[in-house]
DNA sequence: AGGGTGACCCGCT
DNA sequence: CAGCGGGCCACCC
């Protein structure tokens, strides 16, 4: 039922697993839109859906990004609390970076 | 059909 | 090494 840019991006966002983290750059590419970043960023800002862990996506160069209106703050801190370790308000991405993403839930 | 928005990315300076 | 600018993509008027 991937009708939606953003279902696709939920199911791999889905997949990253608690202590990991992602990229907007690594889900787009994952989608075969290599330069479809932006619209992976897009997408999370529209995301209000709890159970989809949109904080462990954050940008390519290890920075976390934005977090809507919860704020920076707060993305930073549920990482930390999942055992992800943010040094100079980044992130050792070849140390957290989850890179086994399948295509199990796509059909 | 065109313009505006958005939690980005990369190359150049 | 930090900052700026242009490019790209999906979606809503």
């Amino acid at each position: 039922m991937s009708d939606n840019f953003f279902d696709l991006v939920y199911r791999v966002v889905l997949q990253v697993p608690k202590g990991g983290v992602t990229t907007y750059s690594a889900v787009a590419r994952f989608l075969n839109n290599p330069r479809g970043s932006r619209s992976v960023g897009w997408a999370m800002r529209q995301c209000n859906l709890p159970e989809v862990p949109c904080h462990r996506v954050i940008k390519s160069d290890g920075s976390i990004g934005g977090y809507g209106d919860e704020g920076v703050a707060k993305k930073a801190k549920l990482l930390r609390k999942e055992g992800v370790m943010i040094t100079q308000g980044k992130v050792d991405l070849s140390k957290y970076e989850f890179r086994a993403f399948t295509l199990a839930n796509f059909g």
